[in-house]
DNA sequence: TGCCCGATTAACT
DNA sequence: GTTAATCGGGCAA
């Protein structure tokens, strides 16, 4: 359980993006290990960073490593890891975990008990672990934040991003396969009306 | 300026 | 299955 460092996040985003998938991530002590999450780049149209700078999204085009926090739908805060180096606009939306340090303190801010209810989803984990707007621009490899790399070999989900209208059948969608805690089942390669990505939609971390 | 559309969620029918 | 909540960005007028 290595502490993940800022030039962790100085590579390519579908590098990083496994890499965190079993990772553990706190904030304030609070939180649990990565179970899924999203890639966004500059050069596709779903991304914030598409169509340049501007208040908002201005945290994208500095340097990895840091936290973009943003207002979804006016009403929850996401949050995004920087990746990449400085300019490429590139981030991970970070969309689910699985419950595991101050669980209480969850449940209370949450106002349900149900663990699969508490961070399974971009909005609810930030409500889960108390991140808003005022985090923006903070660095990962500092307190409020803690990151932990996982122990071990993992399988990975992949499949099409959760609740964009642009760029819809890029597979970008990174998950733990077979947990719980994801924000919404990963489609069944093959299934009706599901493109294949790679494989089983999976292959194996290493 | 005004209008439409979101990287969502919970509460509806 | 559908819809309301609510605000910042993008773009037309």
């Amino acid at each position: 359980m290595a502490r993940i460092v800022r030039s962790f996040f100085a590579r390519s985003v579908h590098a990083v993006a496994p890499d965190l998938i079993g990772a553990t991530f706190l904030f304030n002590g609070v939180g649990g290990r990565i179970v899924e999450l999203e890639a966004y780049h500059h050069t596709e149209p779903a991304a914030h960073s598409y169509r340049g700078q501007t208040e908002r999204n201005a945290v994208m085009f500095g340097p990895p490593g840091y936290a973009y926090v943003y207002r979804s739908y006016g009403i929850h805060w996401c949050v995004n890891f920087t990746c990449e180096p400085k300019g490429s606009a590139a981030a991970v939306l970070i969309r689910a975990l699985e419950p595991l340090e101050g669980i209480a303190k969850m449940r209370r801010r949450r106002g349900v008990h149900d663990l699969r209810l508490l961070c399974s989803g971009p909005g609810r984990l930030c409500e889960a672990l108390g991140i808003s707007r005022v985090h923006n621009g903070l660095a990962l490899d500092a307190p409020p934040f803690e990151l932990h790399s996982g122990a071990g070999e993992v399988e990975i989900a992949v499949g099409p991003r959760i609740g964009i209208t642009k760029a819809v059948d890029l597979p970008w969608r990174y998950g733990l396969k077979g947990s719980r805690f994801l924000s919404k089942p990963f489609p069944h390669a093959g299934e009706k009306g599901v493109p294949t990505f790679g494989k089983d939609n999976a292959r194996t971390k290493v």
